[in-house]
DNA sequence: GGAATTTAGTTACATTTGCAACTAAATTGT
DNA sequence: ACAATTTAGTTGCAAATGTAACTAAATTCC
């Protein structure tokens, strides 16, 4: 077996990407706990609602890329901790208009900017087009995996 | 709030990185569930010790990024389905050498060649130079959140 | 208009995980 | 040499997750 061709871990890039994934989300994930007492599925509910005004649930799992039930427990705890309220959809009866309550507004504010905090220390150290050139690359690699998986 | 240091999930590096890993690894995982019964985690003890004689559970657990309960459970499983054996090291009564068994040995032979066609797929449509770029960015990042997370 | 299907969201259950506590052996310090 | 600490690995238990089954409303299609 010719040596550009064998199987090894450490350049694997399905291994890369998860390795890389799980430190920096557990990073993340530590300080909104500690400091927020938010889950990552709750801060991101937080982070798309905060962008918009009022959502479906629909809606969160397609901007949040996490799956209905996955939303569905985030926006109950963040119901029951009062950061979030349900309103009758008028049209739909099946679904609701989510919306950040004033309280979880001033949660996102204070959070958005530990957000990109967090991020701008992770990526200080890379230059502009370094952090363009990875955001593309990722995109294309999760569209390509989203091919694939469909068959 | 200025336009650029708004928080835009969809732009949030840490979030690109768990989409991007998590499309990859479930695709990459769900084959391997369904050809060989293998957890990814398995897979990589299997992967790891491929590509090494004899290992300790403890260099497993460096070479592969994962902590020691989930080596541990990745191993009792190997051992129980006979891919891994377990020989008593002569010199620590504390740890024991890890090693594929033939059996294991050729399963090793049979996946490493679909891991690295997964591989190529999911590059397919990549430059080699943005192969390397990725490798090198997630590398640098990976050593960014771990020097991060000291603290 | 009404049965059949699809869609939104929740609940229930089994599996996985992650952390802390534990056992046992090795190492350190005196 | 021997108490105290560190290291290797496992186990137990609580919490997180994923899948499938479910309820209820909307849509499709005869």
């Amino acid at each position: 077996m010719p040596a550009d061709v064998t199987l090894r871990l450490e350049a694997y890039l399905p291994y890369r990407l998860s390795v890389a994934s799980n430190r920096t989300s557990r990073w993340v994930a530590r300080s909104y706990e500690a400091r927020f007492g938010l889950s990552i599925w709750q801060w991101r509910v937080i982070a798309v609602l905060g962008g918009a005004d009022r959502l479906t649930a629909q809606a969160l799992t397609a901007s949040t890329a996490m799956d209905k039930v996955t939303v569905s427990r985030a926006v109950r705890a963040l119901i029951e901790r009062g950061l979030v309220e349900r309103k009758k959809h008028q049209s739909d009866g099946r679904s609701a208009l989510l919306a950040l309550t004033p309280a979880g507004r001033s949660v996102y504010d204070e959070v958005a900017p530990v957000a990109l905090r967090h991020e701008a220390a992770l990526l200080d150290g890379f230059r502009p087009d370094e952090i363009r050139q990875l955001t593309d690359l990722l995109l294309r690699l999760e569209k390509r995996a989203e091919e694939l998986a469909e068959d």
